[in-house]
DNA sequence: ATAATATATTTAAATATGTGGATATATTCC
DNA sequence: GGAATATATCCACATATTTAAATATATTAT
């Protein structure tokens, strides 16, 4: 193998090569595609999917929560986070409880755009 | 504590209950909540999501896809793999070559709806 | 203050996932 | 048939994620 080749690589001709320059310069960047595989690995989860659907008919609060989805209050409370952190959801505390809501109603356009087709 | 109660959960007054109900009905059940979660956790990858915007452009062979990567063969193949699993790509063989592509342009409707808004 | 309740955090174990080297397969060319 | 090329599979390691028990925190009621 002469030194300049990537084992790994094949030949692209003149045009191919074009073409994947035009194309990689419209693609989002490293950063934005981290961001956005981010956002979908904090929905990509059954737990999390039912508290998104859920929250889709107002605000809730843990124990609502806790008693729709049949799992312990430690891992509701684990997953609520994550979602939170991702910015899904917000919260709003009223005494020891705690209501939480989605942040913005855009996510439910994705949820509903995986149902059926693909 | 009484029989009857569970220890994680808390008090829910009639009219909760009656309004989970009411909600809970109208959810997708857990098969469904599993099967969008799997299509979601194939998307969540910024490997993968690099490699469904190339292909936003039509198809490309596994080489093509490979010199946009930065990433070994085997690392890729295994990406595709799972895309195609997932049911968001299909490919094409010609020869020595694979020629990879969406199967349908639906997807490119939730990526779209990632990037800024949440 | 003490007790009871709602929720969060800590922690550890089990499982899943991404990565890439080594190797296999399959097709084309000579 | 043998060499070269394009792609897939196998395997092992490292890392990330899910789960849930134990514990902590914070608020309210007595």
């Amino acid at each position: 193998m002469k030194s300049g080749e990537s084992k790994d690589s094949c030949k692209l001709d003149q045009e191919q090569v074009k073409n994947l320059k035009r194309i990689t310069s419209k693609i989002p960047d490293d950063t934005e595609l981290q961001e956005d595989a981010d956002s979908l690995k904090a929905l990509a989860d059954p737990t999390r999917l039912k508290i998104i659907h859920l929250l889709r008919y107002g605000e809730l609060c843990v124990c609502e929560i806790l008693t729709c989805l049949d799992k312990p209050q430690p891992t509701v409370s684990h997953h609520l986070n994550i979602l939170k952190k991702a910015g899904f959801i917000k919260y709003r505390k009223e005494g020891v409880w705690v209501h939480y809501s989605l942040r913005d109603r855009e996510i439910l356009k994705i949820l509903d755009g995986l149902s059926g087709e693909k």
